[in-house]
RNA sequence: GCCGACGUAGCUCAACGGUAGAGCAACAGUUUUGUAAACUGUAGGUUGCGGGUUCAAUUCCUGUCGUCGGCUCCA
């Protein structure tokens, strides 16, 4: 219960800290036309729209602004109009905007409700709605259905973060705002806490972390968004690659290889090159051919299905594959591992009987909540049953009769394996509604990874079929399929994750040998026990630099390696070693001899691997 | 794509309308080191790229490429 009182008074602080921003624009902007203002996680926002942008260097003044209005002491003030009055009110302050919400709601009985708009209404119910609540607080007075502090001077503490611009409503035809970004808490000291947290999250940017580690580039020559894996980074992908392949054959999944590109017909066919036409990679052959970067692998495992008959006996079929795919991304998207032009998604299609389908689409919940468990991602995840917008019927292919029964087989699904998953309308794929599992970076961005998706409509539109025991032709149904999602955003997940302290199966460099001097014993020493751990398939590299032992120390333990051997004289001549280890991965082991510690570092390596790939 | 900010050595950053500097990294020499930074030196930059203004541009303007924060989009 007191759980539940502490939240509702923060969300009344961080509402109330918007209409204090909002005063204080007000007073050092007068021209302001206000937008909306609504509460976010720890913190709120508003859009306004004005001639000139506010820029960075402006959040100070108006922080300062917002001080004077939290020491003036407002009281918020209440006042119930009918809907007429208010309207009326805010035209004859000449704000566009709000005259537009309650246009709206007059006429609709809502906004054309994204959750923004509803927390700006001045209504609960707005199906019935007549009158509106006004809060003014001094100077400022806004439309808005209230859950505010008493007074503006019990303000806490708060700070204005960023600017941006904003689509009014959130449409991109629409009006471009500027929206002030700031959070609140009731302690300075809570504030200043969350500000040390951002600064540690930025810490583990995958970007940042990526470039220190040495994992991956781009570069303005090859192009943005097109990620170029070093080889400590390619040691990644296989290494998880590996982990795929044994949930694969375990799970009778089927690899195939497909070129990277296919004619522009493909495209057409599956419905992709209409919905998706600016995001297409186009590729002019000189001989009258126009082709397509592969921004999808589905039409191309199409092609090896239909490539003979298929009987109901030969179902499932579930094709796998791991390639990169290219969409031509706009450029202000791409960023980091987190939206690239170039990606490689552990793709797999299932063409399995209506029958089937639960069989296998739970079988894929199983084998992705394992895998997420066993990484320890799962603890920060939220499932998205992602399914049409109903109003916009022409955004997707396929008949509503097999929409219906797809999204809900899905819902049964999530809700047969406790998935607690959101219903998202508008979030479905072209082809059908999906189960997506949902993730967050480093710095709170929420990012898709793993996906179940149902399909009835490509099977039909590509004419395949399989023959029933009834010996009648029937289409197959396609559940597109990915695990890590992509391997570009996997890799950004755990390295934001573990903070580049990857577990040992995953580390680049499992152990490093530092020798003390360049005394050919101990150089000799050296040499014998990284052939013995490269022997074991161990990922080993030897520092025999002329530095001290405490730089290299450093140095190894900079690059995050697990374990670290310091070779000196001692350990040239007798067997013992001891090794160091990485700080999260426990204590430092005692002595032991060099042999069982490569025998259990091998052991220790499989022995995780296996785990990651139940 | 849109709004805004930014682009100086591999990295982190400094400087300025008068053709750039530090630390770390790199390289060389000295040191031969026992668990988180030895010492000295050297080299490294058409200040992302192109155009313009100017006696003079890295600095101002503009285009472009790229990066960052959002918005929109995300098969």
């Amino acid at each position: 219960m007191a759980e539940k009182t502490e939240k509702t008074d923060l969300h009344a602080l961080h509402h109330s800290m918007a209409h204090i921003l909002a005063t204080a624009v007000q007073e050092l902007f007068p021209d302001v036309k206000f937008g909306v203002g609504p509460v976010i996680e720890n913190g709120f926002y508003y859009d306004f729209d004005l001639p000139e942008a506010i820029t960075a260097d402006d959040l100070g003044r108006i922080e300062a602004k917002m001080r004077e209005v939290v020491k003036a002491d407002y009281s918020f003030e209440r006042q119930e109009l009918p809907i007429e009055e208010a309207t009326n009110y805010f035209e004859q302050r000449q704000q566009p905007y709000k005259v537009e919400l309650l246009r709206d709601l007059k006429t609709h009985g809502t906004t054309v409700a994204k959750d923004i708009d509803r927390e700006q209404l001045g209504v609960e119910d707005v199906a019935k709605v007549t009158t509106v609540t006004l809060y003014a607080s001094g100077p400022f007075t806004d439309l808005c259905r209230g859950g505010h502090l008493e007074r503006t001077g019990q303000a806490g503490a708060f700070k204005l973060t960023k600017v941006s611009g904003a689509y009014w409503r959130g449409q991109a035809d629409n009006p471009q705002m500027q929206r002030v970004y700031g959070v609140a808490f009731e302690t300075k000291a809570e504030l200043d806490k969350y500000m040390q947290q951002v600064e540690e999250a930025e810490k583990r940017d995958h970007r940042k972390l990526g470039r220190e580690l040495d994992l991956f580039t781009f570069s303005d020559l090859v192009g943005a968004g097109l990620p170029l894996y070093t080889p400590r980074g390619t040691v990644l992908i296989d290494a998880l690659k590996g982990a795929l392949r044994q949930i694969g054959r375990k799970h009778d999944m089927l690899p195939v290889s497909i070129p990277h590109l296919a004619k522009l017909e493909l495209y057409k066919l599956s419905g992709h090159a209409e919905k998706f036409e600016a995001e297409l990679f186009r590729v002019k052959s000189h001989y009258n051919q126009e082709f397509i970067l592969k921004p999808v692998n589905c039409p191309h495992h199409t092609q090896i299905y239909a490539a003979k008959p298929r009987s109901y006996r030969d179902l499932p079929l579930r094709y796998v594959e791991q390639t990169m795919q290219y969409r031509d991304e706009k450029p202000g998207q791409i960023g980091g591992l987190q939206r690239t032009r170039g990606f490689t998604v552990d793709d797999g299609h299932i063409f399995c009987r209506v029958d089937q389908i639960e069989q296998e689409a739970g079988t894929l919940v199983e084998i992705i909540t394992e895998f997420y468990q066993a990484l320890g991602l799962w603890d920060d995840h939220w499932v998205s049953l992602s399914l049409r917008d109903p109003s916009t019927p022409d955004a997707y292919i396929g008949e509503a009769s097999d929409w219906d029964a797809a999204e809900q087989m899905l819902a049964e699904v999530c809700k047969k394996h406790n998935l607690e998953a959101k219903p998202m309308e508008g979030e479905a794929a072209l082809y059908g509604p999906k189960i997506d599992f949902m993730f967050k970076d480093a710095l709170g961005r929420q990012t898709q990874l793993a996906t179940v998706q149902l399909d009835f409509a490509m099977p039909k539109r590509f004419g395949l079929t399989y023959q029933d025991k009834d010996g009648t032709e029937k289409p197959p149904v396609m559940i597109h399929r990915a695990i890590l999602g992509s391997f570009e955003r996997f890799i950004m997940l755990l390295i934001e994750h573990y903070a580049g302290n990857f577990p040992l199966w995953l580390a680049p460099e499992q152990v490093r040998l530092a020798t003390v001097n360049d005394d050919e014993a101990v150089l000799a020493r050296a040499r014998e026990m990284r052939t013995v751990l490269k022997d074991a398939d161990i990922r080993v590299e030897l520092d025999d630099s002329a530095e001290s032992v405490g730089k290299k120390i450093r140095a190894a333990s900079l690059a995050k390696v697990p374990y670290t051997i310091v070779v000196g004289e001692k350990e040239a001549a007798g067997t013992e070693v001891s090794p160091r280890i990485r700080s999260d991965l426990g204590q430092s082991e005692p002595k032991l001899p060099f042999d069982k510690f490569a025998a259990k570092i091998k052991l220790e390596v499989a022995d995780r691997a296996a785990r990651s790939s139940l």
